[in-house]
DNA sequence: ACCCTTATCGCAACAGAGTTGCAATTAAGA
DNA sequence: TCTTAATTGCAACTCTGTTGCGATAAGGGT
């Protein structure tokens, strides 16, 4: 039972590649579904491995540039220099910030949607465009196995 | 005139070293005063530059390991997947946490322990350690260039 | 001042994530 | 169905950082 809501079919996702004017090929109907399904913020390898052989990793790299590009998607990157993608919400495909947490034992990337973030005061000079704010520390489920031992 | 203290000579950042148990050798005094003078985040290819040849890759990325391991220094990752290092002060030698800027013109990373960084509520089951909070936007001087044009 | 011990260094080889060039394929419109 | 440019697959490549190991040298003891 996924918290998201109820994932999008594939004339959807179609739809939603065709409104950017682009191809909807396979690779992007299917890295698109698989964003939308998850819950949390893929990198690349967890993309590769999900959908199994079929597609070339640097196809599904492009394909993961080109929803950024296009503001489908947000990338973020985590301590152990991969990136991370997540598909962009209607709230935050329009750049609002939003926090992460990355849990330091399995290493997932959570997007945290309801945590408002602070607009800070800045040195003189400087100007802010984007803000990031990531939380380090322990997830539900990492925290609860831990609990079992 | 940088903003910081008064740079050490190298018999403090020699104390600084043997106060930990440890060798000091030219590489580390090297890149500690390199670190202690420089106003921002540094990366291992910025002091590789800054200190020509005479160390070898190597040996400056153990070294930014050893300043890591042992506290003196802090690690961050910026958006192009390299590592940045600044020197933990007094102040955030103690792991607080201390936001963090990033010039999207130069590339530079700026420490701001000016800056508050605000604790969120988590969701349920998480359980959070340590706060990252980076701006991306123009730094002073990039601001200031751009202005000329 | 000299010797030991072993922490640290230098080199070379390696690893992982991501990028680039280009010919072959194919989505989508005519 | 035909055309054409967007997209793919493959191979080679870059970049940052890591590892193994013999050589070097920091620093404590004499
Ligand atoms: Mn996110
Ligand atoms: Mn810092
Ligand atoms: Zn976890
Ligand atoms: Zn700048």
């Amino acid at each position: 039972m996924p918290a998201s809501p109820p994932l999008a079919d594939s004339t959807a996702l179609i739809a939603r590649i065709h409104a950017l004017a682009a191809r909807a090929t396979p690779a992007r109907i299917a890295v698109l579904r698989l964003l939308d399904e998850a819950e949390r913020a893929l990198s690349h390898r967890e993309i590769e491995d999900a959908l199994g052989t079929g597609f070339d990793r640097v196809t599904l790299y492009r394909v993961l540039d080109w929803l950024v590009e296009s503001g489908l998607a947000h990338r973020v990157i985590d301590a152990g220099r991969v990136f991370r993608f997540s598909l962009a919400s209607p709230a935050n495909a329009t750049h609002t910030a939003h926090a992460h947490f990355r849990c330091e034992a399995c290493g997932k990337v959570f997007c945290l949607d309801e945590i408002p973030v602070p607009t800070p005061a800045l040195p003189a000079g400087f100007s802010g465009k984007a803000v990031e704010y990531c939380i380090t520390g322990q997830c539900a489920r990492c925290d609860q196995s831990e609990q079992e031992k």
